[in-house]
DNA sequence: CTAATGACATTTG
DNA sequence: ACAAATGCCATTA
C-alpha cells in the first residue's frame, strides 16, 4: 500500500493552518470512514513527527483529548500558535475549528 | 481469520 | 453535567 489510512491523515491534516484545530471524527467522514478511533491511532503512531501538526486535533466536543507526548505538551502547543485551552478544552473551538469535507454547495 | 487495543463519538441513566 | 455502556474503524499480535 502506497496510502495506508495513516498516510492520509497526515496528508489532510499537513493542510491544517496554524492557530486552526480540526477532529478526529471529522477527519475520519474526511476519509470515508466513521471510525473517529482509527485517525486516534494513526496520529499516536504518526511517523511524520513535527511535520505533521497532530497537535491540532482535538475531540469532537473541543476537548483536547490525548497525545502521545502527554496532553499538557499539546496544549502548550497549541497555545503556542494561538490556541487558547482552558479546563483541558479551546476556546473559541467552534470558531478555530477547520472543516474539511467540502460543503454541499446549497 | 479472530481477538485485542486505542490520541473518539453517541446514547442512556 | 458526569459516568457508564455501546458502536465504529484501522492496526497489530
Amino acid at each position: 500500500m502506497v496510502s495506508t489510512f495513516s498516510e492520509r491523515c497526515y496528508d489532510l491534516l499537513r493542510k491544517v493552518p496554524r492557530g486552526r484545530v480540526t477532529t478526529y471524527g471529522e477527519i475520519a467522514l474526511a476519509l470515508g470512514s466513521g471510525g473517529a478511533r482509527a485517525v486516534g491511532q494513526a496520529m499516536n503512531k504518526n511517523p511524520y513527527a513535527p511535520q505533521v501538526p497532530c497537535h491540532r486535533v482535538v475531540l469532537g466536543d473541543g476537548k483536547i483529548g490525548g497525545f502521545a507526548s502527554g496532553v499538557k505538551r499539546k496544549i502548550e502547543m497549541l497555545r503556542n500558535e494561538g490556541v487558547v485551552v482552558v479546563d483541558g478544552k479551546v476556546v473559541d473551538f467552534d470558531n478555530k475549528f477547520l472543516g474539511f469535507r467540502v460543503p454541499k454547495t446549497l
